[in-house]
DNA sequence: TAAATTACGTGATTTCAATCACAAAATAAT
DNA sequence: ATTATTTTGTGATTGAAATCACGTAATTTA
């Protein structure tokens, strides 16, 4: 654990706050598709993201729901952020894109550190900014973007993440991320496979251009 | 201006911190339509608002803007901060959409106030949380809804924001912050206006039921 | 190996929203 | 008061995406 820690967060935390997250951190590995937080769940802590990819959902009421965004490793969920330390509830689902490892960090820690360590402000901070930028360009891509630009987005934003030039998904699947019907997603696939984008298989799309 | 600060923020913040907004603020009265913060904007400082409706819009390169979302007092602008403290660029615009009074606080006293007042750490993280799930709801809204329950979730939602049942405005300004067209709107209006829910005036909308 | 299940392909139709085109009413400017 | 501008109303058309309805190919399961 401490060497991964070290790997991704040596420049971001203290060595003080490392001893510390090393001692009240818990480590857990994720298997792929774990769910890691569900809609309505209340946060003992938030999660630091060692190794992987996790996908953020949002759900409503009647079970639509749609990605907001992916986290990373050296990321962490700033919604359970806030969540945590309010005692309130999470509005959405994160699920492991593949299998993951994070450190899970105990609420009663969140507050106490950021009086004691000025980078551990600043990731908290950082991290918040990071995802409002997520979410406006979620919302860019919702209000400005036809169908067919949103999923060639998709494609390659989940390829960077996964770190693949190949996703190994169904077209039912991307479906539910983008709140669309597969018969929608097939044809556009069909259509960035004719410009020569993508190469589609069974259960595996080939993304040729970035 | 200690009186405003008083009324709206003095079970939110504790009485030391209060006296040094006082003191280090800069009190500034915004009148109709009045750009706060522009797109690209560096910011020297974050504002709390004190009276008044502000409304946070994001643009892309083609000038296409939608409307994120309003704060109203005792709100601030948490893109402003992370831009602030980070000295990067804000994604965004805030428009005042009535004269509204704000308070001016100095980047400088940002981190220093995360160290010394409990009430500013709860204050900054909650105002991040918020604006989360303020993103969240728009993410709803733009995937999930169609075009008349936006409309009208937008009609009801600016009215409680301006505290007011009537809104002064035109179909043109609602198409631009819905990022629509404007005859689209007329006819939504129309709708609404036929089932009961509005009644439409020139430069003018009474809401009836909400 | 046969049957069932899952994943993908594609025509036809419908729906919602965008766009075009124009008219009428209200208000502002000269 | 006449003209110009702004705001609103509405028919007609187009376009993107959703939905319906199948068919076929690849995999799994029995």
């Amino acid at each position: 654990m401490r060497e991964k820690l070290e790997k991704y967060f040596s420049y971001v935390f203290e060595k003080e706050l490392l001893d510390e997250i090393v001692q009240v951190g818990v480590y857990k590995k994720l298997r792929e598709n774990e769910v890691l937080v569900d809609l309505g769940d209340k946060m003992k802590g938030i999660p630091l993201l060692l190794e992987g990819a996790i996908k953020i959902v949002r759900e409503d009421k009647k079970g639509d729901e749609i990605l907001l965004y992916f986290l990373e490793r050296g990321d962490t969920c700033a919604s359970s952020f806030a969540s945590a330390i309010s005692n309130g509830k999470c509005g959405i689902r994160a699920i492991a894109e593949k299998e993951s490892e994070i450190i899970f960090l105990p609420k009663e820690k969140l507050d106490e550190w950021l009086v004691k360590y000025k980078s551990w402000r600043s990731f908290v901070i950082d991290s918040y900014n990071i995802r409002l930028n997520e979410m406006m360009e979620t919302i860019d891509s919702l209000a400005f973007m036809r169908m067919d630009e949103r999923l060639y987005k998709y494609l390659t934003d989940k390829a960077q993440i996964m770190r693949e030039t190949s996703l190994n998904t169904t077209h039912q699947d991307i479906a539910y991320d983008m709140h669309t019907s597969r018969v929608v997603i097939s044809r556009l696939l069909k259509q960035l496979e004719n410009e020569g984008k993508i190469k589609l298989h069974r259960n595996k799309i080939e993304i040729l251009e970035f």
